[in-house]
DNA sequence: TATATTTATGGACGATTGTCCATTTTTGAA
DNA sequence: TTCAAAAATGGACAATCGTCCATAAATATA
């Protein structure tokens, strides 16, 4: 199975058939098969795997962050824009994926990257923050999509021109637009702690 | 070549096959080859002409745009938004290419959405925005890098979750982005011409 | 109308696809 | 050591792939 996400990540799901797989897995024919009831049982496994890897990965920064809202936040954009989460491999196999998602429903269930479980974290957390704004709940909501969308932009950007990217920049445009939203409880420094002023 | 474009969107590109593309255009087998060298050829030439589309919509926007940078950076938002350009007919086909670009070096050409031509007109308008700032070429410079992503990062939205979204939404937050960034320059409403206070 | 040129057809080709299965090899318990 | 169960092998299969080309139809020129 890691040497179909190899196939995956160099050849795109187009050009990945089971010919390759076993010739980088070194193994024969007919195991494909034998592990997996067909070719696309086990493409959806590799796609399963991503989604448990990004999970997996998410959670071990979210388990050293700290314990306010603030901290919890940055450990969720620290994590997505991480050399542990986001690698040139990880990309080309979400985006190989998501571009054969349309014409296959299994993909569909996986392709969904940061999914409803990390937007409704996100979303709680928001709300703590703005719990003594105007209208906090639509404050969180707006910050949610925006997050979101900020993180999944950084990851085209990684993806198309990954040798000119700079996590840390990316991070720093993430926050300042956090900052924006919640200039109370976040300052404008990397990321950095909170300032309340 | 729009039977292909419609081949692609509804089935991916893994499973675009000469037969598909035939059937759908009402020709016969041959015709592929007679009008283009190769299959290749005729992606490429798809993928071409969606970002030739792209620029082509853009330009009507930014032609109807008033004369203030604000103006235009709120057409290029308006455009890149809009039920002209992003259609899920559109996201289809260009995450479809995007998922193979790595493995096809004549689709890469055609797959960054917002490549530098874009990217330096965003910039050069948040330069002048940014004249009498601190150090504005770093501002400019962050605020293109974000406002790019944010709109990548919709886009994904609306091809995840296009019944749920919302034009108008994604169009305020991306401004609310950007007035946090120009708050003598823009004002909080609904991408609304500026306000100089 | 007669002829030359362009455009379109669809059957056939070898190559490659995913799948299957009769074998062989390996493993582990008796 | 013996033998049954499990794991692995790789050749063969029908189907489909992209490509090609000898024709036929349509169009333009004389």
């Amino acid at each position: 199975m890691e040497a179909t996400a190899d196939v995956i990540s160099d050849h795109g799901i187009a050009n990945t058939s089971v010919t390759r797989i076993i010739e980088r897995a070194g193994l024969s024919r007919g195991m494909v098969h034998l592990h997996f009831q067909s070719k696309e049982d086990l493409l959806v496994g590799v796609a399963r795997h991503m989604s448990e890897q990004y999970y997996a990965k998410l959670d071990g920064f979210l388990s050293q962050a700290g314990p306010k809202p603030q901290d919890k936040l940055e450990a969720i954009v620290t994590a997505d824009l991480s050399e542990e989460i986001l690698t040139r491999k990880s990309v080309n196999i979400w985006y190989a994926f998501r571009g054969e998602a349309r014409s296959d429903n299994a993909f569909m269930a996986y392709s969904d990257t940061r999914d409803d479980a990390l937007r409704n974290l996100i979303f709680e957390t928001y709300l703590e923050i703005a719990a003594q704004s105007e209208n906090p709940e639509m404050l969180a909501r707006d910050a949610t999509h925006g997050t979101i969308a900020l993180l999944e932009g950084m990851w085209v950007d990684f993806f198309l021109h990954s040798d000119q990217f700079n996590r840390a920049t990316a991070k720093r445009i993430v926050f300042r637009f956090v900052a924006a939203l919640f200039p109370q409880a976040f300052d404008l420094q990397d990321g950095g702690p909170e300032k309340p002023n």
